[in-house]
DNA sequence: CGCACAATAGCACGACCGTTCGTTTTATTT
DNA sequence: AAATAAAACGAACGGTCGTGCTATTGTGCG
């Protein structure tokens, strides 16, 4: 009865299937470009079958943001934690980063999703930001750790650097797809190395 | 006859008029986002009256594409061109740029569309990569005129630092729309400060 | 096996989409 | 003022949108 949930394990299967199809059709035509006709024909199934796993498409967009939060987490942030504290960390983030933004050369969904829901309030702008905090949080803390370790000097401002991380990441993500991304990936990686050395000890 | 060119004054009038709300709602919404419909409906006139002045929905993205490039350009880049050659025309267009983000609160229709359109080819995606050239190249040209002045090191790279800047106005731009825009302001204001003074004589 | 219910299909709806067409109003020129 | 061209309107088209509702198919448990 209940239209959001998925309760055997069939249900629950096709229900990945269809987010997983849905993630691709997003990071190509964004959240908002997402239509469950489209959809549904991505996952051979009928209209009406794919709108019952959500019961609204507002419920399948927020699935498809957190999918894509939950990816780009696993791949960047939560496969960092395998290198120790301080620098290795740090790196790994930047490195994982830089690798995600030219493995998904079709577009990653979230940053896509920030400029479709920054001035749109409701719960998918909600889910954005919610999910951007989490992810500068845990590069501002990793920086933090460098610092702690010796790797940093003792006065850096760890959310400033953390800012910064985002704004070459950000660089490299527009001229990756708007250029060539060879070149910005060589500039990214050079903006980084100044970054770091000017707050080494 | 022709259906995308206004041969008299109140022709031309009206077709300013559209655009400026036809700027608006794409600001909001995206370009992508723009409907024949809303538009004619903010302008005052019927649909048919508005799509008349543009022949097709992909004219009017077109030319509201080049609407917001010719807007950020005169009100950064020939705005920044009062001042004088080398660091206080380059810190005029951070400056302008940084104003620019904090005026348009509901999104800059650019760099919206850059992600809109960014792997998607067609004319609209060909307009957004013209504009961001052309805008990288303005800046680029700024940081090599203050190292011809002598205000930065002669090794220094410009498009390097054209890159770098380009990502802590992206990372302004994301930030203030997402978390608290003071304080990104206060932080890309930083991060630029420590640019320029890495590359100083 | 058979029962209960989840999962999916099929169909229809109202709304909006971009576009076309013929007509009418408005502006410019002779 | 009459003639001509541009501009705007209103209605309609075929399509797609998201969303209900009802029936049918399939799965899983007792």
């Amino acid at each position: 009865m209940s239209p959001a949930a998925a309760t055997t394990s069939k249900g629950a299967a096709t229900r990945d299937l269809i987010l997983d199809r849905a993630y691709a059709i997003a990071c190509r035509n964004g959240v908002e470009g997402l239509s469950i006709g489209e959809l549904a024909l991505a996952a051979g199934m009928s209209k009406s079958g794919v709108f019952a796993h959500f019961g609204s498409r507002e419920a399948l967009q927020l699935a498809v943001i957190e999918q894509g939060a939950r990816r780009f987490g696993e791949k960047v942030l939560i496969r960092s934690l395998k290198q120790a504290r301080g620098m290795p960390r740090l790196r790994a983030i930047v490195q994982y980063w830089f690798d995600w933004v030219r493995d998904n050369r079709q577009g990653c969904l979230i940053m896509g999703a920030v400029s479709e829901y920054d001035s749109r309030p409701g719960p998918l702008r909600d889910a954005v930001v919610e999910a951007m905090r989490h992810w500068r949080e845990a590069t501002a803390r990793a920086v933090t750790l460098a610092i702690e370790a010796g790797d940093l000097r003792k006065d850096t401002d760890a959310a400033q650097i953390a800012f910064e991380i985002f704004g070459i990441a950000l660089a490299l993500h527009q001229d990756s797809r708007l250029f060539e991304a060879r070149r910005a990936r060589a500039q990214a990686e050079k903006a980084i190395d100044r970054l770091f050395n000017s707050h080494s000890t």
